[in-house]
DNA sequence: TTGAAAGCGGTACCAC
DNA sequence: GTGGTACCGCTTTCAA
């Protein structure tokens, strides 16, 4: 069932059917409405495919999870991906584009193939060769954090100190003596950061922060962190926790309880964590968003802006994070 | 970058340079070297959309999750969802086609352009307009779950009747005298299957199930219904509780806590979940999945054969459930 | 107002 | 072995 079909049965020519259908060129109403009625009797579906190469785009942006490449633990666990991912296909068919799914294992001819504008790479790695596959083709990559010493393409990038600062001020604000933090260990830029401002808040104050780092990625490392952290019990270990690294919050609530920690009396608790379950939990858990709404939006409106106006520098666009102040950081009620 | 470029580069016709690079027609060793370097140096890529043309396929498959449609209720908390979406986007790859996301708010003619070979849709709804246009293209489409009297289409189908019946079964094996299942109050097949095995069931036991149908989709009103049940107090209220709708396992057992009642000795507990949380509480909860990974495979596999092979007569799959027992549900240790 | 023809960028048949 | 050419299905220019 191609337009030709559709002409030849209107007894039209597949100029004027293609005009019919799109609205276009200079056709008599008769003429407009014959061709659109036959079309939709025969049930005519124009080839998306060939409409593509035509108009020389697919209005498709493929997306890519890298962290844990070839790693046990599922990213599918983490808020974090299914937002962004989300959110990036909202935003995508907003701007006319679909969002293009690309399992982070698969080998690079698997989407050679794809008809691909440009791609979201989220948490790329250390000169990513599906990042520099991509960049070397022509084709606008954005990641959702700068990586230090890449040439070409877009980011959007979180400001971590800041929100380590902000975590830590708001603490200290609500009684903390003793602060833990909770991190990756990872020598990314963001950890880096994160570190840093850490150390430098500390320099300025007369309150305890202590450092831990998680080797392995997953819930089971990390809760087991946090035991250890908080085995000693009220009174003798911190007296606030700030867990950088994603980990559900009723889990964490689960293992301060277990270790006798009442949340937030004997402990102040803030998890950086996309979960909605952080709200629904007894208590409520203070929780840092980085706003993977926001970083999809932005991500998505650089490469709409590159495809569609033909901009070329690499840049990138800054996205605050957002603290959401529950009772499980508070001392005093809000 | 055309392969017409290249040609004129190498000194040879764009046929030589195609046959070259993919490995076909009949050409000496030293052409075919020449061809592959010229083109290697130049960096050419060649374009996906004028390949699908060609080929009259795009490998293409969409997946749009159609429940909640125009709701509050962000569907992408459910894990099922996203467990879904990742296992056919990993399943379509292994057969070569990638997933288009389709946002479910989306109106048509936003996808009409994309050039799908075939689309899942999850959890659609009846006379779901989006299924009746794709099966009206001729476009293959899979559902989640069988709908009634829908002419056309493949579907994957999950046997929640037997489901409903080993949970039973397992519960009163664990000494459960008072069994209250929470289920959406919905008048789909599935529910309805569900509703009759409990009815069964408890015809032919002489154990005691109560049903609490819940409207509103959402963690908010399902655990809203499950304190109400709860609230009485062990000893009070039901000594085993089944929930079907997906709510978060660390919420339920905070519900259930909050009303004094403790897992699993004064109250058993089996959640229907996906997530992967119901491992790492206190105690672990015992969960139904309806596997996810296997609806997925079996939906792309359908939809595959169809594309690959050309078969048309409607027809469905059943996959099992799997009932995960851990210490939530078990009065005596395992 | 309508339609013939030239592409979009490849692939594949068949003649040389 | 190699290359001319038709064609995948649609849009667009331009002539009639």
């Amino acid at each position: 069932m191609r337009l030709i079909d559709v002409a030849r049965e209107a007894g039209l020519s597949k100029t004027t059917i293609s005009a019919a259908l799109n609205g276009t060129g200079r056709l008599s109403d008769d003429v407009r409405a014959h061709a659109r009625e036959t079309a939709f009797r025969m049930g005519y579906r124009p080839n998306a495919t060939a409409r593509l190469l035509r108009a020389g785009h697919a209005r498709l942006i493929g997306f890519a999870v890298r962290e844990y490449v070839d790693k046990p633990w599922a990213y599918t666990e983490l808020p974090y991906f299914t937002r962004l991912a989300n959110a990036s296909a909202d935003v995508a068919l907003e701007h006319g584009h679909a969002l293009v799914l690309l399992p982070n294992h698969a080998p690079r001819e698997e989407w050679a193939d794809l008809p691909l504008d440009a791609i979201c790479v989220v948490d790329p790695e250390v000169d990513d060769p599906l990042v520099e596959d991509f960049l070397a083709a022509g084709i606008p990559v954005v990641t959702d954090r700068r990586v230090e010493g890449r040439a070409g393409g877009y980011w959007v990038e979180t400001d971590y100190a800041a929100a380590v600062r902000e975590v830590l001020d708001h603490l200290a604000g609500q009684g903390a003596r003793d602060i833990a933090l909770v991190m990756a260990a990872s020598d990314a830029l963001y950890t880096r950061n994160a570190l840093l401002a850490q150390a430098d808040w500390s320099a300025r104050h007369d309150i305890r922060t202590r450092v831990v780092q998680v080797d392995t990625p997953g819930y089971a490392s990390n809760l087991e962190a946090i035991g250890d952290l908080l085995a000693p019990g009220p009174g003798e270990g911190p007296d606030a926790l700030f867990v950088l690294t994603e980990v559900s919050p009723p889990l964490v609530l689960e293992v301060a309880r277990r270790h006798g920690h009442r949340v937030p009396d004997d402990l102040l608790l803030v998890c950086a964590s996309e979960d909605g379950l952080a709200e629904h939990t007894a208590p409520p858990v203070t929780t840092l968003s980085v706003q993977p709404n926001l970083i999809a939006d932005a991500g998505i409106r650089l490469l709409v802006e590159v495809l569609d106006q033909g901009l070329t520098d690499p840049r990138g666009v800054e996205v605050p994070t957002r603290l959401e102040i529950r009772k499980s950081s508070q001392r005093a009620p809000a």
